[in-house]
DNA sequence: GTCTATATCATGATAGAC
DNA sequence: GTCTATCATGATATAGAC
């Protein structure tokens, strides 16, 4: 996941803009930051700014598009490494966890970029890429009887719903601990909700 | 919770202005919505609107306001009918559940405005008056031995958190069902993961 | 209290030099 | 490819009649 996006070459001016807007628009939010704001950040023109992108709408958009691909490629190996469902739903959640940490903006940016009224056209996050690897992380777990048998979308709602939620709860500032001291507690009540 | 709040009175211009206001907001979104706009959706004029209101997110606010005194209201309710955690948390489910089916812009409005970049200074929902309610009801769950021991906080993550990811999976056009048709299924799965 | 008309301002996007 | 300077647009908020 920290590896760059395909369409984004490291140490180029593209990048640098994607950095600052990630910055500014977590935290002044998208319409509030206008593009010479953007510019003086990335420490580039404006004009260079119109030039590796469409308009301000262009570039939120390739953001969010890098940081769901970072995340489905984490998916993936994730998939790799574990076998069971149980095993990768819980490295799953570790992984969110940690993201949130590490990068507090990118997941921000993620869970609530579709809903700040920009990037009209994109899918909301819970049918992107990611949430459907888990959804079928979930469902073969269903198959192979580790998890009872429902409906896939609440199982997976169920599984991973208690920890978005103390994410949420982590990015507005409400929770002091870091998430990860708090993975165990979730794990424990997440699982028990859904297993056999 | 049908009740309008105290501070708008039924059939004036504010409440119309806020009706309309709510509509277009979770339509076009905050910052494509104009102040001529509301205008014309209420059938006010520009100038009424200032009069009542000191600008645009003045409306926004007292929307704000207005929705979550009503779910608070609802919750209070609840307290009264029902004696258990067990219960007191089910009837907090299915009413969150009715109020999407039934007024879907609201819950859209609560769940998300203060991710909208507008209302900076307001507290996020889940700080707010109505989830530490929440909270109380799981925490006297857990005095009394109907939850698990543990953090109040994950407790209460774990035990809405599906029913919110269900949720606005609904308000995103995922879901096709409405929402109390999955009821069952979903307090299964929060009440297995809490429940002593 | 309500309205229309308007001043003021900031933004997104472009043109054109280098 | 990158920059500065500029334009055109559309918004907020107000002034002042009724």
């Amino acid at each position: 996941m920290a590896r760059t996006p395909a369409n984004v070459q490291p140490g180029q001016i593209s990048e640098r803009i994607i950095a600052a807007a990630l910055q500014l628009f977590t935290q002044r939010g998208y319409f509030s930051t206008s593009v010479p704001d953007m510019a003086r950040a990335a420490q580039v023109s404006v004009g260079s700014i119109y030039h590796h992108f469409k308009d301000k709408e262009d570039v939120a958009r390739a953001l969010y598009l890098g940081l769901t691909v970072g995340l489905q490629e984490a998916l993936e190996k994730i998939a790799l490494d574990n076998a069971t469902a149980h095993d990768r739903c819980r490295a799953v959640m570790t992984t969110l966890f940690e993201l949130t940490e590490s990068n507090r903006d990118a997941m921000e940016f993620m869970l609530y970029a579709k809903h700040r009224d920009f990037l009209p056209s994109e899918r909301p996050v819970c049918s992107s890429k990611p949430f459907e690897t888990m959804r079928a992380f979930v469902q073969s777990g269903m198959e192979n009887g580790e998890i009872r048998n429902m409906d896939v979308m609440v199982a997976t709602s169920c599984l991973f719903g208690g920890a978005i939620r103390l994410i949420t709860a982590r990015l507005d500032g409400v929770l002091a601990e870091p998430l990860p001291d708090r993975l165990d507690g979730v794990w424990e009540c997440a699982w028990r909700g859904v297993a056999a």
